[in-house]
DNA sequence: CTGGCCATGTAATGCGTTACATGATTAG
DNA sequence: CTAATCATGTAACGCATTACATGGCCAG
C-alpha cells in the first residue's frame, strides 16, 4: 500500500489539513497518484492510529474545525523505511486500450471519436504540466536544486503525455485512412 | 468497471477457459490490463449470472472439468454498448514516482538502485513487446489487416516503454552527477 | 440565486490482492 | 525430489468509488 506513504511524503514536505492534501493530489502529484478526499480523511485517521502523524485542531468560526496534520518521528522512520524498500511497478488498467483491442465490433468512427475525446484530455494535462514547468524554470538556481526530485517526476509526466499524444496521432491517421 | 468488458472482448475473439484467459492477461493484453486468476473466475461467474456468457463443461480424467466460456447474444450487445460508451481515462497510481518525489529523505544511492531495478523490468517488457511486433510484421498483409487494432495497442506499449526508459536515463544521469 | 470553493466526514458497494486449498502431469 | 504448468476455486481483507450529508462564504 502506498496511499499512506504518499500522504507521509506530502506531510513531510509541509504540515497540512486533509483538504489541502486533497488539493495536492489534484495538482502537484495528480498525474501520478490520485486520491479522493474521502480516502484521504480515512487514511489520515489510520495514520493517526498508527502513530505516524498527529494533528492540532484549529477552531474556526462558522466552519468546522481544521485539523493540521504533521509527521511524527515514528512516521518519519516509516517513511524512510518505505523509501528504501522495493516499490511495486505500477499496475496499468487502461480501458481505452481494451476498447481499441476489441474495436472491430463497432465502427471506426466510434473509436475515433473516443480517441479524439481522450486526446483533448491529454492535451489539457500536457498544458498544465508545461505551466508548472514554466514556474520551475523561473526559479533561482538554488530553488531549482531544492525541487530537483519533484521536477524529475514532472518530466515523467511531460514525457508520458507527449508519447501518448504522438501515438494518438498515428492511431487517428490509421483509423481515418482505413475507412471501413 | 471494465474487467468484465475486457473478458467479453477476449471471449468474443475466441471461446476460452478461465485458465486460458488468465494466460492472455499475462501475454496479449498484459501490459495494459492485469487480472489474477481469482478475479477472472469470480467475474466469469458473474458474467454467467448476467447472461452475457455461457459455458460448456468438458470433463477430463484426473484434472477438474474444463469450462469453455463463450459470449451470448446479449453479451455481444453489452460489448457493443460498452465499446460505444465514454471510457474513463486510466487512473495512474505510480508508487515509484511517489518515491522519487519524496526522495530527499534518503540517499541518492537508494533511489538510483530502485530506479535501476525498475529499468531492468521495463527493458524486459520492451523486449517482450518487440518480439510480438516481430511476429506481427512477419504475417501476411491480410493477416496484418485483421490484427490492425490489437497492433495499435502493441504500439502504445512500445511507445510507452521507450519513453519510460528514456526518462530513466535522464534521471540516472541527474542523480549520479549530483552526488550528495 | 446558482455554482464554486472551503472543510469535514459516514455508509454502502465494488474491485483487487493475498493466503489457502486441491490434485495431476511433466521436465530437470 | 522439486519446481513448473495445467486447472479450478473459497475466504478474508484492504483499497477505491459513489452516494449522501452538512454548512458557511463569495463572485457573477
Amino acid at each position: 500500500m502506498s496511499l499512506k506513504h504518499s500522504l507521509l511524503v506530502l506531510l513531510a514536505e509541509q504540515s497540512s489539513t486533509g483538504y489541502e492534501l486533497s488539493q495536492k493530489y489534484k495538482e502537484a502529484i495528480g498525474f501520478f497518484w490520485k486520491a479522493s478526499h474521502q480516502q484521504i480523511y480515512k487514511q489520515l485517521k489510520e495514520l493517526t492510529a498508527d502513530g505516524w502523524v498527529t494533528f492540532e485542531e484549529q477552531s474556526q468560526q462558522g466552519k468546522p474545525d481544521k485539523k493540521k496534520y504533521q509527521v511524527t518521528d515514528s512516521g518519519f522512520q516509516e517513511l524512510q523505511r518505505w523509501l528504501s524498500s522495493e516499490i511495486k511497478p505500477a499496475k496499468a488498467n487502461d480501458a481505452l486500450l481494451v476498447m481499441l483491442y476489441g474495436g472491430k465490433h463497432v465502427e471506426h468512427q466510434v473509436l475515433l471519436q473516443e480517441i479524439e475525446r481522450h486526446k483533448g484530455l491529454h492535451e489539457k494535462n500536457l498544458k498544465k504540466l508545461e505551466a508548472i514547468q514554466g514556474l520551475y524554470l523561473s526559479l533561482s538556481k538554488a530553488q531549482q536544486k531544492e525541487y530537483r526530485l519533484p521536477y524529475l517526476t514532472l518530466k515523467r509526466g511531460l514525457s508520458s503525455e507527449k508519447a501518448w499524444l504522438q501515438w494518438a496521432e498515428e492511431v487517428i491517421e490509421e483509423l481515418s485512412d482505413a475507412a471501413q
